[in-house]
DNA sequence: TTGCTCCTCACGTCACGTGAGGTGGC
DNA sequence: TTGCTCCTCACGTCACGTGAGGTGGC
């Protein structure tokens, strides 16, 4: 899929260390379909490129905005498609894609908010619940 | 354990719809013991009152900070023991414990906070690639 | 050959969702 | 008696964690 210049492969520990996931997770990740499946070694050893790593990055900065997997996996496609794709619909299609994404991010942001807010409130409660004399 | 005043009685149905959560969250709440078990009907329905209301809401204003199942409880008891308890050992161990409490939620919080700002510059970035000409 | 890294099952976990099949109470 | 609400299993789900037992590659 990718160019074939050679770039630097790294194997699933590097790739886990480097983006702060475990390996189970980045394993569950193409398990799931979110994560192109990576070349291999003869003996079976995952090879990960750089495309591979800034997929991993996308998928964890989603996780914070409560994502679920198949929504990562819908918006790295579109992303996919508008940089490897040549026709028109089909970039069309995608920039729509990426641009529900904008809104229900956006939607995700007011709802850490109000979390945040909430969050606050009771830190507050509790501090003042402790050192209250009765 | 509460007062024998008649106090009006609530089926699981109203209760979950007054503190807005689900008849099986209810329930599961219970199971792990984390809402003290309600009073029941000769037939077998669930009776709950004012305090049980309170100990949901407290559990609902827990769960955005991401407070587990045990965090809940154990403030929750803390809670109780500041309320019922006349030693003045288990009062202090109490205060403790809401203290240790405020300071977690406070973590939580900063938390939430850089949640917010990754999520923030992740719909940015996102609606910029929606639109980006190319 | 020794380590260290990797591999694939496969079962466990947390906080519930979702029926199935059956009863209570106004 | 008819509805509507409630009951208890009990299996399913999502996003992984956690061994068990076995191999790859410098």
């Amino acid at each position: 899929v990718t160019s074939a210049t050679k770039e630097h492969l790294l194997q699933i520990g590097e790739v886990a260390d480097r983006v702060g996931l475990s390996l189970r997770t980045v394993r569950y990740y193409e398990e799931v379909g979110v994560l192109t499946p990576p070349t291999r070694t003869s003996g079976g050893f995952r090879l990960y490129g750089d495309d591979h790593i800034a997929q991993l990055l996308t998928i964890k900065q989603m996780k914070p905005l409560d994502f679920s997997i198949e929504e990562m996996r819908e918006l790295l496609e579109a992303r996919a498609a508008l940089e490897t794709s040549t026709s028109a619909r089909r970039r069309a299609a995608a920039r729509e894609t990426l641009e529900r994404f904008a809104a229900l991010a956006a939607d995700r942001c007011t709802d850490l908010r109000k979390r945040l807010r909430s969050a606050e409130t009771f830190a507050r409660e509790i501090s003042k619940e402790a050192q209250a004399p009765d």
